[in-house]
DNA sequence: CGTGCGATGTATCGGTCCGATACATCGAGG
DNA sequence: CCTCGATGTATCGGACCGATACATCGCACG
């Protein structure tokens, strides 16, 4: 999961492991904690060691830039390979068990925009069909053995159903949306400020912008 | 958390592994996928070297009850010890920082019915605040940073923020509830058949009511 | 009658990831 | 001046998972 997260979030840009863990936390924030560290730096020297990124050096701009802004001075800066571009399409697209539990899908979701959306049918279904699945486990429990639980229990199953139905139901939306269409937002009222088309999809052939 | 889990599952009965996960699976099927056996087994055998479990013999009632239905075998069964509910009433009252993440909290929570009120309140309010910590980055995001987020990121960081919300009101319902009063389940219409008593936590001082 | 299949049951191994910790630099504010 | 918080790289032990192996039992199907 780290491998895919990282991948993709170098093809935006060349970075370096403490801003990677930054983006990382915002773009993930919504399914998972802070990465550890213990778990990057290990992943980038292993991505590194199959190539599918390289260090790339610091030197600002050209030459004798006084940069006297930031020193940077140990920092390591990654970017991705051409295999690692490879790489990541391989891992987006393909789909086992482990893309569509909690941590597994989140990651898949945060890079929707560089994913085809047959793929993206693909994964979101998989996903309401897991959740689904889930949803059965619970019911089952409330139902079948509810006498042999306490009432804590129950109403930690009874929450779990709830977040459970809810996000199937954002899950269909999702579908429909995709299905017929291509727009990824579902339209919510009054949460976030402007809501407008930012950085487009552009899955397969991106051209990324960046500070001019 | 596993240990935790393991401690409070077997003060209800002793236990073999297979069960263990089984009920483990059950209990907290809200919150976490079945336990691994690969991480289960040598918690095992890490809590009877610690002595907070032991093994039990498995003769089933008396002596030559000619069996025919079950062939217990190789089934290893455990029961807590002493100590090893010392340990238990430990770890369920102690809260560090894992104690509010979404596992430990719902493994602390589904360990309630164990638990005497003024730890329960610690940690409602616990959770309380690191969701609402979680809720107030997303904000942050979805406020400041939503330029630099493609609209798939976006809509899971709303998906998320949503149940943040809906995970804080629950838990002032809990809260409220723990308050004033003594019954956990919060009134909600409709969802599973009969609520009743079953297996009677006697855990420190309460008594434990249900409709009578 | 056997034969295979799914549930029950115990166990290990490699790998991923986390939490704690260490250490070094830099800019800002007291 | 000097400490404090942000930036930045790095390691170590431990927790937990997923795959795998292996053995027994009862039952259904041929």
């Amino acid at each position: 999961m780290l491998e895919l997260a990282i991948l993709g979030l170098l093809q935006e840009s060349p970075m370096h492991g403490y801003e990677i863990r930054k983006e990382l936390t915002a773009k993930l924030g919504a399914i998972r904690a802070a990465i550890s560290y213990g778990s990057l730096y290990p992943t980038l020297r292993r991505l590194q060691a199959a190539g599918w990124i390289t260090e790339a050096a610091e030197t600002p701009a050209s030459a004798e830039e006084v940069p006297a802004l930031t020193s940077r001075r140990g920092r390591v800066v990654y970017k991705i390979t051409a295999d690692g571009k490879e790489r990541f399409a391989q891992l987006i697209a393909q789909a086992g068990p482990e893309t569509y539990d909690d941590t597994g899908f989140g990651v898949h979701f945060a890079f929707f925009a560089r994913t085809d959306q047959a793929t993206r049918l693909r994964i979101l279904e998989g996903r309401r069909r897991t959740i689904e699945e889930r949803r059965e486990g619970l019911r089952d429990v409330l139902g079948r053995a509810a006498e042999r639980l306490d009432a804590y229990t129950l109403e930690l199953q009874r929450h779990g159903l709830d977040a459970c139905e809810r996000e199937v139901r954002w899950l269909e939306e999702l579908i429909a949306n995709e299905r017929s269409g291509r727009a990824p937002t579902v339209p919510q009222p009054g949460t976030a400020g402007g809501r407008r088309d930012n950085n487009s999809p552009p899955p397969p052939g991106e051209s990324r912008k960046e500070r001019p």
